[in-house]
DNA sequence: ATTATACTTAACCAACTGGTTAAGTATTGA
DNA sequence: TCAATACTTAACCAGTTGGTTAAGTATAAT
């Protein structure tokens, strides 16, 4: 039913569409952690948050690396730059057509001469 | 397995993860439409339409009104603000983070005294 | 009054999600 | 060497998604 291979920004909206995954990227921000620290705060067992992980590191917003026993996740800078330049996009088009209406739906102040 | 009631940004991130409902989202941002309209460019049936064009309305994305016959959609001014915001202040946190990180990799370029 | 238009609703389907428990795999500490 | 730690993988489950077709409901045009 899904034919073509998900885009890049499918799988970063749809990372970021869930508040687990949310609190992650914020714990993150602060700095790497491992799998044991990002799951604590949360009633979820360790395997839900390999998926979370999964999930995230797919959209490319996290990277891992290993380091003995430990999994090391930290941001990857690249890829949320990918979500913000959508948005800003998307906000320019919107901002432009809010001022149309507004401008539609006011009268204007004075006529200029 | 869902207990609480999904939030705001749970619902615009997700609806902003398929492509459909972004292309629907930067057409309505040329003007509003109707959903046969909207529906034009893609090989989806009206029904997966209207599928979509409710997940955009469920997230305030977009507003409906009935007009006549038509169904005229357009842009929510609100709502797109909220998920604008949460990256920007990831963003924030992002460009900090990465900051520390080349401070730390890259050597004193010359010792202050 | 009938027909065409513009949708929506209902019912179905395969695939995926978000969670679980149980079992497996490295690595470390004692 | 053996047990504990830090995960991951596999298998399962109920609910959701993204699509479909078929049928229904207004409204408009003839």
């Amino acid at each position: 039913m899904e034919k073509q291979p998900k885009q890049s920004l499918d799988r970063i909206f749809f990372a970021l569409s869930d508040p687990t995954r949310r609190a992650i990227l914020l714990r993150l921000a602060e700095g790497e952690a491992t799998v044991t620290d990002l799951a604590r705060p949360f009633p979820i067992s360790m395997p839900g948050i390999t998926k979370h992980l999964q999930i995230l590191a797919d959209a490319d917003l996290i990277m891992r690396q290993k380091r003995g026993r430990f999994q090391q996740c930290r941001l990857n800078p690249a890829s949320i730059k990918d979500a913000a330049e959508w948005l800003d996009r998307y906000r320019t088009f919107w901002d432009r057509q809010l001022d149309a209406l507004e401008q539609f739906l006011q009268t204007p102040p004075m006529p200029k001469e």
